[in-house]
RNA sequence: GGAGGAUUGGCCGAGUGGCUUAAGGCGCACGCUUGGAAAGCGUGUAUGCGUGAGAAACGUAUCGAGGGUUCGAAUCCCUCAUCCUCCGCCA
């Protein structure tokens, strides 16, 4: 979240923010609220102190009476004190009403977008930033699209996973399998080989961790909830491995850590509907490999692109068309102040797939979960924190079988050989 | 799931209602000492919030978390979490 001394002292820059998120006027004046509440919060802590002060201070000498015997006046002094107590309860309680209220406040206002983001309203205003088509094949005349092959290669069943579960939980087998296992060590490989660290986080994590990220309680409807024991189902690495660091204060020297971690990601996409959810392009349960970065706040502009590049090698090395969107104000998601999107081209089908979302969430998600860190002159600071999919897979898949089909079958990209151990499925 | 024990600062560890401003040690930082180092000696060493322009300083809260009792709680009571030991179940 924001800081309140930042939009106390930038409430224009703020607000202008807000607009590129295509933010009404209406809407901005949640930042009026929030310095008020502030206000109020700073008065009634600071009368509350004193109260405090004063009880303790009495208590004090209610203990000297008692030792010196003076009894009687000791009793006196309990008479005050439990008046000034009083006071200072009711205090408290408007307090934490206040503070309440003003995490909720500050709950609802999104990250500022960074100054290249342009205004906008909707995807529709999401800038090209970089293309690569030349990897776009002509394919032969019968090629079909990746839900006809999945059923003709016997690669991945879609109505078992109904059967077992429900829709949008496919079930690979056989050599669809294997593709979709080789891709995810692949993937690992090369974060570890760009120097990141391999993580195996836990799938479900608790409330204080999906507010850590942002994921809560913005997306409330977007994660399955374990009710029984109050967990949420993992909608990407990012916010178990993320976590890792939430509360703590770590040292300049540590940085960058890198991270990375494969795991199943589980939504519940309500409301998605038509070709949008088709094959394996929106799915409940898939699998994604997650790069995820911790940074001195001077270097996470340089780190982004530095992620963005590894993203860019990956698609090189699978042969696959892509281009890179710059997101506008309405696209970025809640907690990102710098987002780029990686679509690949799945030839048959004709359609740009989102595969992987590159951000800079700056010092908004390092707020919430306070992260931090000591500067050169030891005063604690918040670290900028960076994600990015490399890659998610489901879409991945589709797309290799789309664009590497041919009238004898699907070739396995050269870089994947190794892992899948076969050149092509017949 | 059941029974018992535990949780104190970066780490170890003392502390059963006021003399705790949390002893002592380790670590770390700075200084003294030294030709240089080690040892030794000294000083300092948490986080949030508030009052200060800010540093200093002061106030306040925090001894696993949250409540409560009391004029006063690390210490007493309640709830919860986590860890350890044993029992049960189990890949």
């Amino acid at each position: 979240m924001l800081l309140v001394s930042q939009i106390r002292a930038e409430k224009e820059k703020v607000a202008a923010g807000l607009r590129k998120r295509a933010w009404s006027d209406d809407r901005i004046a949640v930042l009026d609220k929030v310095i008020a509440l502030d206000d109020d919060r700073k008065a009634v802590k600071t009368s509350m102190d004193e109260s405090l002060a004063n009880v303790n201070r009495i208590s004090a000498e209610i203990g000297q009476l008692f030792k010196t015997g003076k009894a009687q006046e000791a009793n006196a002094k309990k008479v005050e004190v439990s008046v000034i107590k009083t006071t200072a309860k009711d205090l408290e309680n408007r307090l934490k009403e206040i503070e309440a209220e003003l995490l909720e406040a500050l709950y609802t206002i999104p990250n500022i977008p960074d100054e290249k983001v342009v205004h906008g309203t909707s995807e529709l205003d999401n800038e090209v930033y970089q293309k690569w088509d030349s990897a776009i094949p002509a394919l032969h005349s019968d090629a079909k699209p990746h839900w006809d092959l999945m059923e003709q290669y016997n690669m991945v069943d879609f109505k078992l996973g109904v059967k077992i579960t429900g829709a949008g939980f496919p079930l690979y087998r056989g050599k669809g399998a294997k593709l979709q296992r080789a891709l995810i060590n692949f993937f690992i490989d090369e974060a570890t080989a760009a120097g990141y660290e391999e993580i195996i986080p836990p799938l479900l994590v608790n409330e204080a961790s999906g507010i850590g990220t942002g994921s809560l309680p913005d997306k409330e409807g977007q994660m399955y909830h374990c009710e029984k024991d109050d967990l949420y189902l993992i909608p990407t690495a990012e916010v178990p491995i993320t976590n890792m660091y939430r509360g703590d204060i770590v040292s300049v020297d540590d940085f960058p850590i890198k991270l990375t971690g494969y795991t199943p990601c589980f939504r519940r996409e309500a409301g998605s509907y038509g070709s949008d959810v088709k094959g394996l392009n929106r799915v409940h349960q898939f699998d994604k490999i997650e790069i995820v970065q911790i940074q001195h706040p001077e270097k996470s502009v340089d780190t982004l692109y530095e992620m963005i590049e590894h993203v860019k090698m990956l698609l090189t090395k699978l042969e696959l068309p892509y281009r890179i969107l710059r997101l506008c104000g309405a696209d970025l998601t809640f907690a990102s102040s710098l987002t780029y999107d990686f679509e690949v081209f799945a030839a048959a089908q004709e359609k740009w797939l989102e595969v992987s979302s590159v951000s800079n969430f700056k010092s908004y998600q390092s707020n919430r979960m306070k992260l931090r860190y000591k500067d050169e002159n030891g005063k604690t600071q918040f670290a900028h924190t960076l994600n990015g999919s490399a890659l998610a897979l489901a879409r991945i898949f589709a797309s290799i079988i789309e664009n590497h089909q041919t009238d004898k079958g699907i070739v396995i990209p050269k870089a994947l050989r190794s892992y899948t151990g076969f050149d092509i499925i017949e």
